[in-house]
RNA sequence: GUGGGUAUAGCUCAGCUGGUUAGAGCGCCAGGUUGUGGCCCUGGAGGUCGCCGGUUCGAAUCCGGUUACUCACCCCA
């Protein structure tokens, strides 16, 4: 069994589905292009300890969720479950800071995390992500929001929302956690079993909780907004404003926060109604201390990742997806022996061209291969009987309307340039 | 890690309360047209009924276990 099954949550990716992914694919780089981030490719695996410090000791990600090996010289290493950390490696070992700032980067790759699978969900993903370096301005924050969403447009995906929130920086959030443990603290026998772990753990989670008794016991608890720094709070007002000037529309969600621990000030999360329980098909935000916890020099940073099995998902539930599978430019018909060598001969030259032409490598007979032609959706027939062969012509059967021509097989150039002219 | 659902032909699925050669549609192959596709007709190939065990004279069907898939929880893209 486990020799003809593919490990649990992976997928195949092949014709039918493959062409969905070139068109994405292409449409990624164009959007990337326009707002001047190159991509940058990085190793499919990591030393372990660039996600622990990364992402953090205590997220469910490094706790249970990683790829975790040794290899063959007792390196810990670890398949990468997200791309923010092993890009803001490279931007350090690479000293991309060195040259002029802000260093605008994207990734488009495979990631892995050992969950169960679900709808929208899988051991290894697909995340196009981008990061800006090396600026503070709260204009990039606002570029991290709203790249993604030119992207959904231009794929045509619609019922898309924005959520947003800040929530603070070293300087102001230490202070909201305390206020919120306070305030959670005389509940705690009230709250589910997980936001009991939260309360110790990460308080900041307990506002995202699902549980409608934990949801009662929320209304009362302070908000972020009344406990930013300064710093914080005209930083989060001009990301607004600049949304606004955008005329971006968005949803402020103060109980949004996010699984990493090295996200600061701006986070946003873009969801669609299109999906199941996993509907985020978007997320980021600001992480102005990573770089420096990784080793480089203080470097204000952001970015956002977008899961692309799951962009795909809501492509489709709106019928969006769909993939444009064009047939052969020509199908030759030949019935063996001598024709089929004169058949491949001719293929071959106008392969050559550019051209996509088929023929029946089964030995089918004649009608056997006409219905391959019209299966493979092929715009021309070309039959190589002996009678035609003989005088150097064949037909060129136009598959669509069933006129026929005869064409001149000494003049290859000019049978290309005809074939080549309807294919348009 | 926890819970629910599902598992029959390449694909989508029938198969009622257990009964003998397990079906349909689509797809595939061949023929009807010894050199012509689409429509139609005829025929054919293709199934350890996920796997193991139990109940029974008899199990695709009932029971238990197991594996896989799937949806959801936790969490996340």
């Amino acid at each position: 069994m486990t020799l003809t099954n593919r490990p649990r949550g992976t997928n195949d990716v092949g014709p039918g589905e493959i062409e969905l992914w070139h068109q994405l694919e292409e449409k990624i780089r164009q959007v990337c292009s326009a707002f001047g981030y190159k991509e940058l490719r990085t190793p499919i695996f990591e030393h372990t300890e660039l996600f622990q410090r990364g992402i953090g000791e205590a997220t469910d990600i490094v706790e249970k969720e990683m790829y975790t090996f040794m290899d063959r010289g007792q390196r810990s290493l670890t398949l990468r479950p997200e791309g923010t950390a092993p890009l803001v490696r490279a931007f350090v070992e690479n000293r991309y800071g060195e040259g002029a700032l802000p260093v605008k980067l994207y990734y488009l790759g495979p990631m892995f995390r050992y969950e169960r699978p679900q709808a929208g969900r899988y051991r290894q993903f697909t995340q196009f992500g981008l990061e800006a370096l090396g600026s503070a301005d709260p204009l990039l924050d606002v570029e991290a929001i709203v790249l993604p969403l030119e992207l959904y447009k231009a794929c045509g995906l619609s019922g898309f929302q924005v959520e947003i929130n800040t929530i603070g920086c070293p300087v102001c959030r230490p202070a909201y956690r305390e206020e919120l443990v306070k305030y959670f603290e005389p509940h705690a026998d009230k709250l589910c079993g997980s936001c009991k772990n939260r309360l110790e753990r990460n308080p900041l989670r307990l506002l995202d909780c699902k549980v409608e008794g934990c949801q009662e016991i929320m209304a009362g608890a302070p908000s972020i907004t009344k406990h930013l720094c300064p710093e914080c709070e005209e930083h989060f007002s001009q990301v607004l404003a600049y949304l606004d000037a955008l005329g971006i529309e968005y949803k402020l969600n103060h109980r949004l926060v996010r699984g990493f621990d090295y996200y600061t000030k701006t986070v946003f999360e873009v969801t669609c109604s299109e999906l199941g329980a996993q509907n985020a098909v978007g997320a980021g935000g600001r992480y102005d201390g990573l770089v420096e916890e990784l080793g480089g020099k203080p470097t204000p940073a952001v970015g956002f990742a977008v899961g692309v099995e799951r962009l795909l998902l809501a492509l489709r539930g709106q019928e969006k997806a769909k993939a444009e599978t064009a047939g052969p430019d020509a199908y030759i018909v030949h019935f063996g022996g001598e024709t089929k060598q004169r058949a491949a001969q001719t293929a071959f030259f106008l392969r050559r061209r550019g051209l996509w032409v088929e023929l029946d490598y089964l030995g089918r007979s004649i009608k056997a291969q006409m219905k391959a032609a019209d299966r493979l959706g092929s715009r021309h027939v070309l039959i190589f009987g002996e009678d035609e062969l003989s005088r150097g012509e064949a037909v060129l059967r136009d598959m669509k309307d069933g006129q026929e021509q005869k064409v001149d097989l000494q003049d290859l150039e000019q049978l290309a340039k005809i074939l080549g002219e309807c294919g348009q």
